[in-house]
DNA sequence: AAGCTAGACAACCGCAGCAAA
DNA sequence: GTTTGCTGCGGTTGTCTAGCT
């Protein structure tokens, strides 16, 4: 509906600033109400316009993006779950950082939640390594090493759930569920995105969330109120999760892809890791080895014993 | 118990693209 | 063709909180 067809006040912007003092910072309880009162009736749009008849103290921009990322009843709270890690990794080395392109094939998750799980997340490990996270040495560390692993995690927590070959990764009150069909392997394959986007070819599993639009905005009752959508909603306890003698034969393999002498080297070419990298005080002042914080560490000590042999990274 | 620190997330800012006047 | 306003996007900052010392 158009909002200025509803006979609201005709004050341009810059007038609007200097009359009323425009409110910032947290919104309060009432002002949430009032947002969602207004566009329950009249719907979204037209924000500066719909700030001012909704008796908002707010501008356009700020109403608009309380409603999209918080407001909104199929907005998604809680965890990033494993195979939204594993989608937001694969779209980010294709796209970049678009967030809005990203976050559409992550339904329920808003743009600015997933900038902010990449830049808390991600681009901490990066920092970590001494590593732009934006380098081809990072990206394919993600690509050939922390992506395999995702997706073995992912089916190690599907099978731990059914013990079939082919398991629905169903997890309680997630509107987003993958069906991961174990492949055997995780060494290069095809990856099913969302929406009919084919991923390229990393764990050789094929992941089909199941979403739907329709099960999507159930998230409305039942996460919206914060609730933890994932159990294991990251790596931090990973090879807890892996038997000691894993039957999977391709387990070290797939991260071994590409990786000869000294060197990290990807399939491109690309040789890793061989800058001079300080390890020790890695070691020393690594988060990721403690495993204090419990939440989202990438690797752990396993791992990186595991880089140091394999990649002979610089000690 | 108080202070400090880091993580998580909400919110703001600046810019670009677009459409209407 | 130009101006103006709106919208959306990505980057950045601010705030809250939990954990640690």
């Amino acid at each position: 509906m158009d909002v200025k067809a509803r006979g609201c006040s005709a004050n341009t912007q810059s007038e609007e600033d200097q009359i009323m003092d425009l409110r910032r910072g947290p919104w309060t309880v009432e002002e949430d109400l009032k947002l969602i009162n207004y566009i329950t009736t009249h719907g979204e749009g037209r924000w500066n316009s719909l700030a001012r008849c909704a008796g908002l103290k707010r501008t356009g921009k700020s109403c608009r993006l309380r409603w999209l990322n918080y407001l909104r009843p199929d907005v998604r709270r809680g965890s990033i779950t494993l195979e939204e890690q594993l989608l937001i990794l694969e779209l980010h080395s294709r796209w970049g950082n678009r967030w809005s392109k990203i976050a559409q094939h992550l339904p329920g998750r808003t743009d600015n939640e997933i900038k902010n799980y990449w830049r808390t997340r991600v681009q901490k490990h990066a920092k970590q390594l001494k590593c732009d996270v934006n380098s081809k040495q990072f990206k394919d560390t993600m690509r050939y090493l922390w992506m395999p692993r995702l997706v073995e995690r992912i089916q190690a927590a599907a099978a731990a759930a059914t013990p079939t070959s082919t398991t629905a990764v169903t997890e309680a009150s997630t509107t987003t569920s993958a069906s991961v069909t174990t492949a055997g392997n995780i060494g290069m394959g095809q990856m099913v995105m969302p929406q009919g986007v084919i991923g390229n070819d990393f764990g050789g599993v094929q992941i089909t969330p199941s979403y739907t639009p329709e099960n999507s905005s159930t998230a409305a009752s039942s996460d919206s109120l914060g609730t933890q959508v994932s159990p294991v909603s990251d790596l931090t306890d990973y090879y807890s999760n892996i038997p000691v003698n894993n039957p999977n034969p391709d387990y070290l393999q797939a991260s071994q892809v590409g990786y000869s002498g000294s060197s990290l080297i990807s399939p491109s070419g690309t040789n890793y890791y061989n800058h001079g990298t300080d390890f020790q005080s890695l070691e020393q002042n690594n988060p990721w080895l403690d495993g204090a914080d419990g939440s989202y560490n990438f690797l752990n000590a396993e791992d990186f014993f595991f880089l140091q042999q394999q990649f002979n990274f610089n000690m």
